[in-house]
DNA sequence: CAATAAATTTAGCCCAATCTAAAAATAACT
DNA sequence: AGTTATTTTTAGATTGGGCTAAATTTATTG
């Protein structure tokens, strides 16, 4: 079945939105997610539904049948795919990776992502610890927490980040945190639910309560 | 400017078109060359004018300005660098390169297209024997001849392939004949035009006229 | 439960890129 | 040079993907 790009970037963002809901996508969350004008996305179900890529009824929300499941699945490895080849060969920082494996992970080559996948040596994780799922869909799972959940003398490694977004990961780096950072957690702050945190053994640094929910660690 | 995949496309075809007959290119041979009708041409030319990619006058040809044609040197650059990327480091055949590589050129980032230069190692031709533009839009030039201009007697290494249609690519392969292989002219047969080489010292071969048009070699 | 608010769809329009059929301009030939 | 053939352009239609405004359905709430 041949999907136009526009078609595939539908099929993740409903898959993505499933998977942070856990429910079904409704229309403005797509519209929203999309940044279309939510009758656009109206039109964009009914074909996607005559495709039998997704289970649409009027009003209801949308899930992804079987075949659009693994479609998304499919891009999904081909962007962190990606994102790994430009971080770890062609020496970009984890923010830039994102926009640019936005338009690679619409190559149509079953050959070049399997390929590209035994040059990078099958790796589990993207560069913000997303894990890449292989050639059948399946992802890697591991143990690991929201820093939210960890408590004070907690010594904890950076497994991944929840949010993508450039500025944010261009402030992890003002804070030297990246993937693989040690840090120690010296308090929480219970009024605001912020924490400190001791990076590099030297300086003590502030983290939000918005912020420890997006980092995801684990104890060591 | 922004460019459209189909407005590259089209730039990057009035280029090699103006290569190959080293004139101006005409709506049908454009049509021919992408595929299409002559009316989208026409279309297409129209807004490709409104760009300043190109000059045109109804009913005349049309030729690349100035900022078209380096739109155009850049897009071969993509092209390939990709392709030797695709079959130096994912080891995919030279017959192969070319489809995918038609997609990775359009991926739209300068930064992108430079690192992947320096990975690379800045190589100067693709796995068909083409130069590749540098990032100032320079060709490498290099002493070849067409294998039809060599004398028998000669013995000639394959620097290039003037055709890259995947049937006569496996046809080469088929021969044992690549890029970087030697072999000695035994005979020119002036009624059809055809010569008889000897590769690997064991099998001589018949190539026809066309084939000799098409291979590019130097005397070694 | 009726009224209002919010979400969703329909209707009608636009633009890019294509097509076919017909008209117009240029080229070729007797 | 005049007629025919070829090339190119115009006209009008189509499809994918998008928009706004209005209508409709579902959700919420006094």
């Amino acid at each position: 079945m041949h999907l136009s790009n526009t078609e595939e970037n539908y099929l993740k963002a409903i898959y993505k939105i499933a998977e942070r809901k856990n429910k079904s996508a409704s229309t403005n969350t797509i519209a929203n997610y999309i940044g279309t004008a939510p009758a656009s996305v109206t039109d964009m179900l009914k074909r996607l539904a005559g495709k039998q890529m997704i289970n649409y009824e009027r009003y209801k929300g949308v899930t992804l049948t079987t075949i659009g499941g693994r479609e998304a699945t499919q891009l999904i490895r081909r962007h962190r795919l990606w994102e790994v080849f430009l971080a770890s060969r062609l020496r970009f920082s984890w923010e830039a990776v994102h926009d640019i494996a936005e338009e690679l992970e619409h190559i149509k080559s079953e050959e070049l992502v399997n390929r590209l996948d035994a040059y990078l040596d099958y790796p589990k994780f993207d560069p913000h610890g997303d894990p890449i799922p292989n050639a059948q869909g399946k992802f890697t799972l591991r143990n690991q927490m929201s820093l939210s959940a960890a408590l004070p003398g907690n010594k904890v490694v950076l497994l991944g980040v929840r949010e993508h977004e450039t500025s944010f990961l261009e402030y992890l780096n003002e804070l030297n945190i990246g993937l693989g950072t040690e840090f120690t957690i010296k308090a929480f702050n219970n009024f605001d639910k912020s924490m400190n945190i001791l990076v590099d053994h030297n300086k003590e640094t502030l983290l939000s309560e918005k912020v420890c929910q997006i980092l995801l660690v684990k104890k060591i």
